[in-house]
DNA sequence: GCTATTATTTAGAATAATTCTAAGTCTCAT
DNA sequence: ATGAGACTTAGAATTATTCTAAATAATAGC
């Protein structure tokens, strides 16, 4: 439930420099996120919220992470139709997803497979993001 | 609306393979996905389809775009918490989505590029598919 | 420290893509 | 032809998310 002085600085200054306020809920959320990192969905964010703060609702959780995705504290993970899912990891990584386990981890990605992949598109086209997303089976779930 | 005979024999071929019959609707949609790929959404889907096919239904476009992708005849494209679009290009490829224009083109990859991915996996996983989704500004959207 | 202004939170209603249900229709093997 | 199972259909149900309007909290200026 606390935020470490570190990550409190860095949450107040993304919000003072998009002109918006640090309230408790923010604050709140940005730490459940950043204790376990497992890629939540907002309803499980909220159940975890809920135990520190129980008055907090299912709308603010919603509008915390997104002002959290609109400042660049966190990203947010899609895979498929899935429930959109919450990562306060912002190193370049992709996402894998383990179709046995349902666990997703990330994976850290060298410059050179993104410079791969940037050059893989045709002429005039710039990205300013790309997203991959593995799915298969992890470690752990292996015969 | 009319089926190449190469298609309709390939679309026979993986119904019968997966124990499902062949039949006017699912001809069609694969007819509709063929006919413009533009990656369209079910409704766009249900409406180019009605237009042959009057008495189609929204539900049947759905079921019909299911069973063509479990026979892999087709693909899904998701793009964040966007509606599903589908895609029958077959081959091994990302997509890029426009931001300024919307569109979403499909970049082909070289095999290269997914070892490159491939490699970046720790020990013990296996992927068995990735899914890699530029976003940015295509060709005819710059300066 | 107070107060006004503006941002934020809240509960619940609304939305939208998709899935489910149950009845009707078609297909195909016998 | 007939019956069993597969498929289609319309509409209801579901579910993640967004919207709405009122209540509350944060900040700037005094």
């Amino acid at each position: 439930m606390n935020l470490a002085p570190e990550y409190k600085a860095r949450l107040d200054k993304a919000l003072e420099h998009s002109g918006q306020r640090s309230t408790k809920q923010r604050e709140h959320i940005f730490s459940v996120l950043l204790e376990k990192r497992d890629h939540p969905t907002a309803d499980e964010v909220y159940a975890r919220a809920k135990s520190d703060m129980p008055t907090i609702s299912l709308a603010t959780v919603y509008n915390c992470l997104e002002t959290l995705v609109e400042t660049s504290l966190i990203r947010q993970v899609n895979f498929e139709r899935e429930p959109t899912r919450y990562c306060p990891n912002l190193t370049q990584h992709a996402h894998f997803y383990c179709r046995e386990s349902g666990e997703i981890v990330d994976i850290e990605l060298s410059d050179e497979a993104i410079e791969t992949l940037m050059k893989a598109l045709p002429k005039g086209f710039s990205a300013r993001h790309i997203d991959i997303a593995y799915d298969g089976k992890c470690n752990g779930c292996h015969d």
